[in-house]
DNA sequence: GACCCGACTTGACGCCAGGCCG
DNA sequence: CGGCCTGGCGTCAAGTCGGGTC
């Protein structure tokens, strides 16, 4: 399948000066593969445990090896899988299975994925996420390809969309036009649309273009018309053909190029740009705020919001948080006064008295020791008991506690099944409870906790994020983290500072006869208190205010401000790099061909790691290995991202730039940093030259909501809300890929799929006979006998031509739904709702598109972006 | 300019409740 | 009405990036 996407962006002349334009073309289609994530790889899932080891959850794996025996005598509950082996805990030194074949066992549906060929993934052996996969190259299911490969399509009409191409002008060669005119630059990530009917590209330019924001004080900023497009992703596909080009005529933008530096591209009114109905509804909304249409909308957010407001305002007698916050000018003042409770810890352990084997024996350990082996035993089911790493880590610290002549001196020689099977029983009796128990016990704890859930800042009541302290327990760090398994251990009142403003009484501390460490009043932060990571105590761990508050809501609008100002200079940033993509300084070149590969693939900055994190790299710390170039002009990138999510893409990029990887490859090896003279701190010194402020993580917010704007203005249509809301989802969809935001797949995705398809073969037999029964009756033969061979009802002609159609509507259905599954079975769609889709380009689209925002938007995020809820309906990013 | 510290955002995942569907 | 699925929510790990220091 498909799915590469490629874009292939071709630059034209580059050498030349800075004129000259850039055009991206869109390749024919390349293929490539893609990239794939994988999915379901992923993670370790790794269970959370509360301090007292009730962790939970099974993980998908079971676990194969080791750790724990079973005792053979008792093996009560037991978890099915615990029934099957005991396992008992391998040793450190041999790591037993390996993750091969665990993973090989394992049940789940992640498969692992194999490196391939190029080897670039050099670890990925041991992480587990990776093996699964198995060998990208080959694959063809979209599945394993990375998410943004399976853009498809997209690419060039990413690109396009995202240069505004302008369809409308011209279609054709770019070569033909004048280089301002082919300027444009293409954005590259575009992927929009998994699917392909999706096309942009279509559109006509005016469309495209965005009005500004509707109010006033926006529209200086946006500029106009810039398309900024997007960065297209990948792959074009085939689908979309060649021919048309993108780009962008934007006079304006030629000229500025050379002033590398930043003023924005021109802003002019742009209104020209708008199509007239456009501008029409522009002004209208501009100068009348009561316009019609935002009334409407108005209307459409405004119960949820209010719902919101007052719950936040009940009871209280705080004023109500305002959606603005004066902005952060001055200085750095955060806050005037700040009161708030402080911190809530979870409870003492409770020891249970249930023993471990050791060599078949019961073993008595004190409170401590149980507590950490109890953490130990409940983790049985997860993954991370196959990583020697895991159990190095987690006997290095738990020997500690044991001493040194303590009767356990192997690990792989204790049998931790008791515990397990008693935290299986626990578990089970929760769940047993009856709901009024249930509920009572949730009153119980909320009864303890409301007072922590609040703070007050400068007079308004704003709810506190996590005021829960984290629990001892054992670090579950992601891919192949050095530090696994090590214990984390309790945080004492001692452990933490706490930040409050002057005049307020300072936390009672919970725990009777121990005091807070430090007490600090310094309203530069938002922090309400903080202690030290124990795994890595140069770090910290920060209490804040939730997402829902002011001063989250404020920051968050200014992300999106920033992003937004981009808009105005991204031509000519876009400009700058590509002249810079053939400079004769290499510091400047590897500066210009980094910023194009987050600007295109939405890479993140990739700042240096410690030798004690898991080895992961962005677009400044990519290695050697992990880009190979494919002649004649496309880059296959596979490395480990954030998160030990793998990042496997092959993308068409212009010659410079694949001549430049070529050189920056030279000579080095395989581990080498592929940008040698880069580092993110200097490339965002260099960001900041080309507009204030500018980082970065920026072109992912920008290009995230960029996209989506794009998207969701060209591809809505009339019909009905529940049509709109797919529409919405697959925007969305499309800046899930273009951030590589993944997820693994359900454990249960396979069984769901195979129902499915036995639901469709059913139905389908349910078709034939009824096309039988058709003709018969046709024929005026009475129906054949069903299955159990009873006589069917005789039925008219067009009473079995209307059960056909709706059987077979049935399984259109069906199948949809199957593949939409299939389809996004490995995208995660919350991640950039929550984090890189500007909300008011959601909110205005709802408003304008009669969609109640609830459809889009959960409680939580209503409240997150309650200071969105006001946008004009005619905003765009 | 290399570190390091510090603050804050981003990100995947687990659990649970509530809704859906048969 | 009961089991299954999904979405919401919380958790906490892992990034980004600015600023200060030497």
């Amino acid at each position: 399948m498909a799915v590469e996407a490629s874009a292939k962006p071709f630059l034209n002349d580059l050498d030349e000066d800075d004129d000259a334009p850039l055009i991206f073309r869109r390749s024919g289609n390349s293929s490539s593969k893609q990239n794939q994530v994988n999915q379901e790889v992923k993670k370790p899932s790794s269970s959370s445990q509360n301090s007292n080891g009730q962790s939970t959850n099974a993980q998908r794996g079971k676990a194969t090896v080791p750790s724990f025996k079973a005792p053979a005598e008792k093996s009560p509950i037991g978890s099915p899988k615990a029934s099957s082996s005991s396992c008992k805990v391998a040793t450190v030194k041999s790591p037993v299975t390996n993750s091969k074949a665990s993973s090989s066992a394992n049940v789940q549906p992640k498969q692992t994925l194999k490196p391939n060929a190029s080897g670039v993934v050099k670890e990925e052996i041991n992480s587990v996420k990776i093996e699964t996969k198995s060998n990208v190259d080959d694959e063809d299911s979209e599945d394993e390809k990375p998410l943004n490969s399976r853009i498809k399509g997209i690419s060039n009409s990413a690109n396009k969309g995202a240069s505004e191409p302008a369809p409308v002008k011209g279609e054709d060669s770019d070569d033909d036009k004048p280089l301002s005119a082919r300027y444009s630059v293409k954005p590259t990530s575009g992927s929009l649309s998994g699917k392909p009917n999706v096309s942009i590209e279509k559109k006509s330019l005016a469309s495209k273009t965005q009005t500004n924001g509707s109010t006033v004080k926006v529209k200086q900023q946006s500029s106009s018309v810039v398309p900024a497009k997007r960065p297209m992703n990948k792959a074009d596909s085939s689908d979309q053909s060649s021919s048309k080009k993108l780009k962008l005529s934007d006079a304006s933008a030629s000229a500025k190029v050379k002033q590398v530096t930043v003023k924005p591209v021109a802003k002019a009114d742009d209104d020209d740009h708008l199509p007239i109905s456009q501008r029409m509804k522009k002004s209208v909304a501009s100068t009348s705020k009561s316009s019609p249409a935002k009334q409407k909308a108005k209307k459409v957010v405004s119960s949820s919001l209010k719902k919101i407001n007052k719950k936040k305002m009940k009871n209280s007698k705080y004023s109500k948080s305002s959606k603005m916050m004066p902005s952060a000018t001055d200085g750095q003042k955060k806050w005037t006064t700040l009161v708030h409770s402080g911190v809530i810890f979870p409870p003492p352990y409770q020891p249970h008295g249930i023993k471990i084997l050791y060599k078949g024996k019961p073993v008595d350990l004190t409170p401590e020791q149980e507590e950490v082996a109890t953490m130990f035993a409940v983790m049985k089911d997860t993954d991370y008991m196959q990583k020697p790493k895991f159990l190095e880590n987690f006997w290095a610290d738990w020997r500690k506690l044991l001493g040194k002549n303590h009767v356990i001196q192997k690990l792989e020689d204790c049998d931790f099944t008791p515990i397990y099977d008693w935290h299986q029983q626990e578990k089970e009796k929760k769940k047993q409870m009856t709901a009024a128990e249930k509920k009572a016990l949730k009153e119980e704890k909320l009864k303890q906790e409301e007072k922590y859930m609040w703070a007050v800042v400068d007079g308004v009541k704003e709810k506190v994020g996590n005021f829960r302290v984290e629990p001892p327990g054992l670090f579950r760090g992601r891919g192949e983290h050095p530090k696994m398994g090590k214990l984390k251990k309790r945080i004492y009142p001692s452990d933490i500072t706490i930040n409050i403003g002057k005049d307020a009484p300072i936390p009672e501390c919970p725990i009777p006869g121990e005091r807070w460490k430090e007490i600090k009043h310094d309203n530069t932060v938002t922090w309400l208190a903080f202690w030290n990571d124990p795994i890595n105590p140069k770090e910290f761990k920060y209490v804040f205010l939730a997402a829902s508050s002011s001063l989250k809501g404020q920051s968050d609008r200014e992300k999106y401000e920033k992003a937004r100002k981009l808009k105005d200079y991204i031509d000519n940033i876009r400009a700058a790099y590509t002249k810079d993509f053939t400079s004769k300084d290499v510091t400047k070149k590897q500066i210009a061909v980094a910023t194009y590969l987050i600007d295109k693939l939405a890479l993140r900055a990739g700042n240096e790691k410690d030798e004690d994190e898991a080895d992961t790299v962005g677009c400044c710390t990519l290695k050697v290995e992990n880009v190979e170039c494919i002649s004649p002009n496309m880059l296959k990138f596979d490395f480990l991202g954030k998160d030990s999510i793998r990042y496997v893409n092959t993308v068409e990029v212009e010659l410079p730039v694949y001549k430049a990887i070529g050189q920056f490859q030279t000579s080095k090896k395989p581990n080498d940093d592929l940008f040698d003279l880069l580092d993110t701190t200097k490339l965002n010194t260099h960001l900041k030259e080309l507009m204030p402020g500018l980082t970065a993580k920026v072109f992912r917010t920008y290009n995230a909501s960029f996209t989506l704007d794009e998207m969701l203005f060209k591809e809505t249509e009339d019909g009905d809300v529940a049509e709109k809301v797919v529409v919405y989802q697959q925007a969305n969809k499309q800046v899930a890929i273009i951030c590589n935001h993944q997820r693994t797949v359900s454990r249960s995705h396979e069984s769901q799929m195979s129902k499915l398809s036995e639901k469709i073969e059913e139905l389908k037999g349910v078709l034939k006979e009824l096309k039988t029964d058709l003709d018969r009756a046709k024929k005026g033969k009475p129906p054949l006998k069903d299955a159990n061979g009873k006589q069917k009802r005789n039925l008219s002609p067009e009473a079995i031509e209307k059960k056909i159609a709706s059987t077979n509507q049935k399984i259109e259905k069906m199948e949809i739904n199957m593949r939409t599954k299939e389809d996004m079975k490995t995208v995660a769609l919350g991640t950039s709702k929550i984090n890189y889709c500007d909300p008011r380009i959601t909110v205005a689209w709802c408003k304008r598109h009669d969609v109640p925002i609830e459809k889009i938007f959960n409680k939580s995020l209503l409240a997150k972006f309650a200071w969105a809820m006001d946008v004009d309906p005619q905003f765009r990013f």
